[in-house]
DNA sequence: ATCAACATCACAAACGTTTGTGTTTTACTA
DNA sequence: TAGTAAAACACAAACGTTTGTGATGTTGAT
């Protein structure tokens, strides 16, 4: 049905090797004047190449998946932003393929397909696998990171900002401000990068003097209504006077229940957030926050697969900065 | 290198017909007994199967494409869940790709990747083919449909909320709130969709004997920054009481703009925003919208791509309705 | 015992490319 | 003119499946 190369190759009267390698590109191995011949016929008949069957001979597909999990916080955009960027300047394609939130079922089955059609490489955003979804990924035997979290085993490469100095480093900069009763809000603390930041937290806390009230720490998943469950969990007097939430999201959660409890931001209470995403300059008062380079992990991420397998994949921090807007 | 079914066959004392056979699961064609042994081994030698090898030889493909152009706006996420429920249903998987802003360019490389790659069939969200581009599309002989944007050539089937209807239903809105003097902001006055939505603003405000006035209406790409020129242009004093945004964040935009300048919204300004996305609910005040179905056009347009070529696709309008929250 | 009917399986072609190698043509040298 | 090296091209195998068809084995009825 579809037009092949050997049409092709009858039509202009050569081969279908030639044409082959008329049409990718190939260099010494035919006349400019049958190279033309080849295109034009190629362009007449309207011909597509088939991945398919290049790929099956070629063994090896110019694609690179990405794997997106979380809906739930919104710097996905900006990692893949950057991978876009990254695989443009390499003539790559790049899938983006969703996993569902902590679906082990559809983290399978999207691992599967990428696997099955032997992507050139796998990137792994804010996903966290279980182990057989580990296995099933180490074994694949395709060049894979994973961005934006930090995993407990620590054999599998990850790109991402250094979680402990987040929470440090924002606890720090409220206790400059001269806060030493300080929330911390919505972060998994079932998760790596949440414990870490935990710890950040309470290093930064203790490196201070300050006394530190298990009251004050809130868990959650990163989401909306984390932050808000955190401030009501606060109260509408709240003992703290400042809070992390360890993501925009989140920490719009708090303003807001704070606000429905008419204190003022952040006169009578002070938020700060983690991530750094368009949000923060959008809402009213803008949240200060810790701002990750989000598009910085998607091309380091790329950089990292396109360097294999000359060099194994490694684990890397991204930088941060503190972001001061309105709501310190 | 990768184990194939020959080598299942091989260990399994089969031939590799019998272990397709198995292994996709046609009937009566094997015993129950080699179909266990066969398994067996596939499992232990960690099979995968090459898509590759099978798109080859069935000329098919279980991938639904989705290319995503704007990220300006924020809906597509609940567009791209409806898809995915409807192919999760159909055991079909679904790819992404993202083709930029309105960048011919990157348009086509992302309708080439997918038509290369034969897929089953192709969902454009929010996408605006030049006739090049378009061209490609058809030619490619795939099932393809439109989702979330009204088109110039009726030919080419969309699924899409009615956007006359959008623009006449929110401004009467309005005015049965007892405005009179309405704004209109943030719409792409270039695109079908934007002109749409104008037409029924001015229908309404005709069919309300009220007047119109140009300067009301500032144009844009539905963008954060849209509202906030729109408000600009509006002015510290603003003739008009209150104002439809062509997105939600365009809407924020213009509340933010408005609050900058000193007015309180919904008493000195009504605002109220197209989409009705989560953002709504979580600015202050809250957005009253007029909320579209995104979800619903995407599980619709799965069941168009699938019911094809059964059926040529349709165009089709998806319900849209009004909630009131805080901002008008 | 014969034979049909069916169940179970193997053979082999086909899908559309790429690519190593062999073959022809061209161009040039002596 | 003969010979040769290089350029231009064609042949054919291979990639890993699916699937139509033919081969073999088994069962049961007559």
């Amino acid at each position: 049905m579809a037009v092949t190369i050997k049409d092709i190759a009858k039509q202009a009267g050569v081969s279908p090797a030639t044409v082959s390698r008329v049409l990718s590109g190939q260099v010494a191995f035919y006349s400019e004047k049958t190279a033309k011949k080849v295109k034009k016929t190629a362009k007449k008949l309207g011909y597509q190449k088939n991945t398919a069957a290049v790929e099956l001979v070629t063994r090896r597909s110019k694609v690179i998946a990405v794997i997106v999990s979380s809906t739930k916080t919104n710097f996905s955009d900006q990692i893949i932003d950057g991978i876009q960027q990254e695989a443009g300047e390499h003539d790559l394609n790049v899938i983006i393929l969703y996993a569902g939130e902590k679906d082990p079922q559809m983290e399978r089955k999207a691992l599967e397909t990428v696997i099955e059609r032997s992507v050139m490489g796998i990137l792994l955003v804010a996903v966290n696998l279980n182990s057989v979804n580990e296995n099933l990924l180490v074994n694949a035997n395709i060049p894979y990171q994973f961005l934006s979290i930090t995993l407990k085993n620590r054999k599998l490469p990850f790109i991402t900002s250094d979680d402990f100095q987040i929470g440090y480093q924002a606890t720090k900069y409220l206790i400059d401000k001269g806060h030493s009763k300080i929330g911390f809000a919505a972060a998994d603390l079932d998760s790596v990068t949440g414990q870490l930041r935990l710890d950040g937290y309470h290093q930064a806390m203790a490196d201070n003097g300050l006394q530190l009230n298990s009251a004050w720490v809130c868990g959650g998943d990163f989401a909306y209504e984390d932050g808000v469950n955190a401030m009501k969990q606060y109260g509408r007097e709240p003992e703290v006077t400042a809070v992390i939430a360890s993501s925009d999201l989140a920490a719009i959660g708090v303003m807001n229940q704070a606000q429905d409890y008419g204190l003022k931001i952040p006169a009578d209470l002070a938020v700060m957030s983690v991530d750094g995403t368009k949000l923060c300059s959008i809402v009213r008062p803008q949240l200060t926050s810790v701002t990750q380079e989000f598009f910085e992990m998607g091309v380091r991420g790329m950089q990292q697969i396109i360097s294999q397998p000359t060099k194994a994949a490694k684990s890397a921090f991204t930088p941060f900065k503190i972001i001061a807007r309105q709501s310190v």
